[in-house]
Order: C-alpha cells, then structure tokens, then sequence
RNA sequence: CGGAAAGUAGCGCAGUUGGUAGCGCACUACGUUCGGGACGUAGGGGUCGGGCGUUCGAAUCGCCUCUUUCCGACCA
C-alpha cells in the first residue's frame, strides 16, 4: 500500500510535496504571506466546521461548556510552571509594543519606542496559565467543581519548521480545561475524553486510531500522563490526533487554586486538559486520500451527493433540472447535503475530476438516455465505481450508500493498518522493518535512556503505550532487561 | 542554529560563447463544443528577489544582502 504511495506522487517521490500540491489543488489550504501560516480556504474550512460541529455535541453530553479567554498572556504566567515553561519558552511569539508611528520620512510605519509594554505579553501557544489564573476566582468549594470548561481559539507557536495542516505555526483547536475536588476524578475525565477522541475519529472521520498512554519523554509540559489516540498514515508513519492530559495538582499549585472540601479541609484541586487541532484535516487528508484527490468520509463531507447534468440544449438542461428536482428534495429531506452544478461554463468532464479531487463521496450524473429510461448514473467516490440506478428508490439508494462508503474508508484504513502492524522481537530485524513504515510492537524497558537510543538510531519513538495492548511480558529488544508489555513504536511527523 | 538547493507573469517552469524575455496552465472576448479535465482565433499581464560592481550592453559574470523550500535539533 505504501508503495501505492508513489503513484501519488506528481513530482517526485516526496509525500509531502504531493500532498501539499493537492491540498491546494483541492481547494482546501494554501501557505499565508505569514511564515509557517496557512489560509484554511472555504471549502477546507467547511471541513473543520462540520468536525468543529459533531466535536462540540459530543463535548456537550458529558456537561461541557465553552468560554473564551484572552490572546495575550502576561509573560510571567507563563514561568509559573517549571515544566511547562521549559515545553513552549522557545517557540513563543512575544508582544513588546503597542504602538506604532510614522516613520521620520511619512513612507512607512515603525515600531514606536515609547510604547513599550512594562511586562510582555506572549501570544497564547495554549492557555493552561490564563485559565488556571482565571480558575481561582471560580474555585472556592466542592461545590464548584468539577469545573468543566472548552475553548474553541487559534494558538500560536513558532515552530522551526512547519508543514500545512501537521504543524503550521498558528491553528485552530479546541483546548478543554477542567478542574475536580479528587485525582481520580481528574484521571477518570483525561480517559473519557480521551474516548470521546476515539469515538470521533473512528465514526465520524473513518481513521482507526490506537489509544494509548505517552511515554514520560513524550508527555506534554507539565503533566503526569499524557493519553493519546494514534493513527497510521498511509506511507506508514504514525500522526498524533488528540491528546488528553492528567495534569495533577502542577497548575493548581502554580496559579494557587485550592478549595474546600466536604471535611472543610482546604486542598488544590485536580486538572486535567485535552484537545485536537486542525492537524485532524491532515490525518482525514492522508488516511483516505489516492491519486484523484481527497476521499472524504460522509460524515464530514460538504457535499454529500453531487449531480452533474449532461445535456446539449437548453430544453435538454432544463427536463433534467425538473427530474433532479425531486431527487434533491428527497434528499434534503434526509438531511443530505446536495449540490446541482449546471453551470454551463465547464464541462462535465471537468467536473467529474474536480468534485473527485474535493472528495465528494456520490455523484449522480443524468443525460438524455437517462431522461429515457428514468434511470441515472452513480459513481462512489471511495472505489470509483460506476453504476446506472433506475430514479425509483434512488434517494434510498443513496442514502444507503453513504452509509456504506463510511463503513468501507474505515475498513480500509483499518486493514491497511493491520496488516502494517507487526510484532518485533530483536533490534537489528527492528531497524531492518521501521524503513518500511508501520507500526511494531516490541517490548521496551520502560527507560527513557532506552527509547532515546533507539530513537537516535532510528527515527522511530514510542507512539504511544496501548491501552487494550497485549498484557504478556517479555524482554527489552535493546537492553534485554524485563518488560511489561508490548509497546508501539514507530516513525511519526 | 548547522547542511543543501532555489528565487524570471497568478501558478509551474525554460532561458551560456553576455545582445534588450519566453513556454504550459490560469485569465479576458467571440465562436464551435459538452456521457471523463474541449478546441480555434484574438488579447491582457513581468522594473528577471534587492543592492553594488565588471561591460558599449547583464536574467546571464563577480561580490554583498534578503527571502523561501528541503534535510537535522523542536513540536498538536
């Protein structure tokens, strides 16, 4: 399958700058003027809102409330949290000014000296410190917690180097912040979101993910256990989709929330933060996409159904448009989103590639022989194959279809995944199998010493450790010193 | 911040004994087309990243500079 891959590539064999060109050929994102930014275009953006949509429901059924907190974060907040600060110090863009004047000659603008700011402010790179400074005027009693919070907001960090969609310096995001009167509590939240992540990627976005626990040399700044779902690209390497953090008191006791419990003890309180990013478009983007573009899941798709009429006159075109009539309304009754393109000024063959290269999952094309025989033709986006339906019962048809190319990219990416999945006993057939991509299951010491060799001498890291994983133990491929279970490793972006 | 490459039309590129800038796509107009990315004709668009130098003459040669991309370290 990976070696599929190269039929992708359009230039030369490099994934990225195949899936950069179709990215902007398909109309969803192209690089800003601003370095390592990305302008998420309509039919993109469209994307993320129906991701943005189905996230926030599901969100909203464990009790869930959003709010916004402020862009700009007083430099020494940041410091509050050693760990965390030692995480996001470096790539922090920082407000110095808050003005600007003409220059001496009038032809430009420059920074104006005497609006210095007495403290910078930093562009948020993720908002644990404004949120927790805010928390402790919301957190008195037990009876305020679990203080359950998410924010929808676009972060900053500047990263060295960047990649549209994966890691681009500014993104969107949801970041979740809650706050509980005990550890378990706290840790219980961190899980069950960290299934609600799962659930979301699996039955909305198709891509089958591993859920697992980080590594402490992968774990987020400051945090006690970082919870992660894991998906496999399709050249093989692994891609973060979400992760959700057990924080335990560190942020509490930085930003100094305590409240009082039912013993009228006073206590710091229990954090734990999650969130996914628009990296989840690149994950939708490279598990299903193939050499015709995007492959996008019904769920999340735009549009749902295309037709596409084919007609030589005007009176041909409009017969067509009254029998679509009704096939569109049916559909829409459904809650199906349908697009009839009659524009006039592209042909059908233009549009048949186009709505392939933006993923649109069916597309009904009518002419004048269907007119005929009331017939249409149907074509599934996922294996391009062709089929002519009578009108009767299309609208079922369809609907029924969309379920079945939701099943079908999951299945596949599922079964892409497991046959890249394998188990590896020693290290030389280790370093022999990660240059064919995949996931391997090898048993580790559990020491970061150990990972860091082995990611030193071969790309590869712990992805994550699995949840509902092989329990049996065995010994370290490197060291030979016991291990507990089977871990996975692999080459990720 | 180390190592490599590239900056020429909106995008992708060509342009060597140095001679005054071109191709494909896209765009505009008209016409013919329309069941898998149509074609014809006519058009519009570039101080060749910037600066200095060599020369009668520089996209082309030299020096300096800026920017971007790729490979490392960092990362959702």
């Amino acid at each position: 399958m990976a070696v599929e891959l190269k039929g992708l590539t359009k230039r030369n064999d490099n994934y990225s700058q195949w899936y950069n060109e179709l990215v902007v050929k398909a109309d969803l994102a192209e690089q800003s003027a601003v370095r390592g930014c990305m302008v998420i275009k309509p039919y993109g953006y469209a994307i993320w809102e129906k991701m943005q949509r189905q996230l926030d429901d599901m969100f909203k059924e464990t009790g869930v409330q959003n709010a916004y907190f402020p862009l700009l974060i007083p430099k020494s907040f940041l410091s509050r949290e050693a760990e965390h600060v030692k995480g996001f110090a470096k790539e922090c863009a920082v407000v110095t000014h808050y003005r600007l004047k003409s220059s001496d000659d009038g032809q430009s603008v420059v920074v104006d000296p005497e609006a210095k700011l007495e403290e910078e402010l930093i562009i948020r790179p993720t908002s644990e410190t404004i949120i927790w400074n805010t928390y402790r005027n919301w957190i008195h009693s037990y009876r305020d917690l679990p203080l359950l919070i998410n924010q929808w907001a676009n972060v900053f960090r500047w990263e060295m180097r960047t990649r549209l969609f994966l890691r681009t310096a500014e993104f969107l995001w949801q970041e979740g912040h809650t706050a509980h009167a005990t550890s378990k509590e706290a840790e219980e939240e961190a899980v069950r979101m960290l299934n609600i992540y799962g659930e979301f990627a699996e039955k909305y976005m198709a891509v089958p993910v591993i859920k697992g626990v980080k590594s402490a040399n992968e774990r987020f700044a400051g945090a006690l256990n970082t919870y992660t779902i894991e998906g496999m690209m399709q050249d093989g390497k692994a891609l973060q989709c979400g992760t959700s953090h057990f924080l335990g008191q560190n942020f509490a006791k930085a930003f100094d929330v305590q409240f009082i419990d039912k013993e009228n003890k006073l206590d710091y309180v229990w954090a734990t933060s999650w969130g996914v990013s628009t990296r989840l478009m690149g994950a939708l983007i490279m598990t299903h996409s193939d050499d015709n573009g995007l492959v996008l899941p019904p769920k999340l798709a735009p549009i749902q159904v295309v037709i596409v009429p084919i007609y030589k006159k005007e009176e041909q075109l409009q017969q067509i448009g009254e029998k679509v009539a009704g096939i569109v309304s049916g559909l829409k009754a459904l809650g199906i989103s349908v697009k009839y393109d009659d524009a006039d000024n592209k042909r059908p063959g233009f549009k048949f590639a186009d709505y392939e290269l933006k993923g649109v999952p069916v597309r009904l094309v009518m002419g004048a022989r269907d007119l005929e025989n009331n017939t249409v033709e149907v074509m599934r986006r996922d294996t391009l194959e062709k089929e002519t339906v009578s009108c009767d019962g299309i609208v079922d048809y369809v609907r029924n279809l969309l379920d079945d190319i939701q099943n079908n990219i999951y299945q596949k990416a599922l079964d892409y995944r497991k046959q890249k999945t394998i188990e590896v006993n020693s290290y030389d057939e280790f370093k022999e199998k990660i240059e064919e991509g995949g996931f391997l299951l090898c048993h580790w010491d559990g020491t970061t010493e150990t990972e860091l060799k082995i990611k030193e001498d071969t790309k590869a890291t712990i992805r994550c450790i699995p949840i509902d994983g092989d329990e049996t133990p065995g010994v370290d491929m490197v060291t030979g010193k016991p291990s507990a279970r089977r871990v996975i490793f692999a080459r990720a972006y």
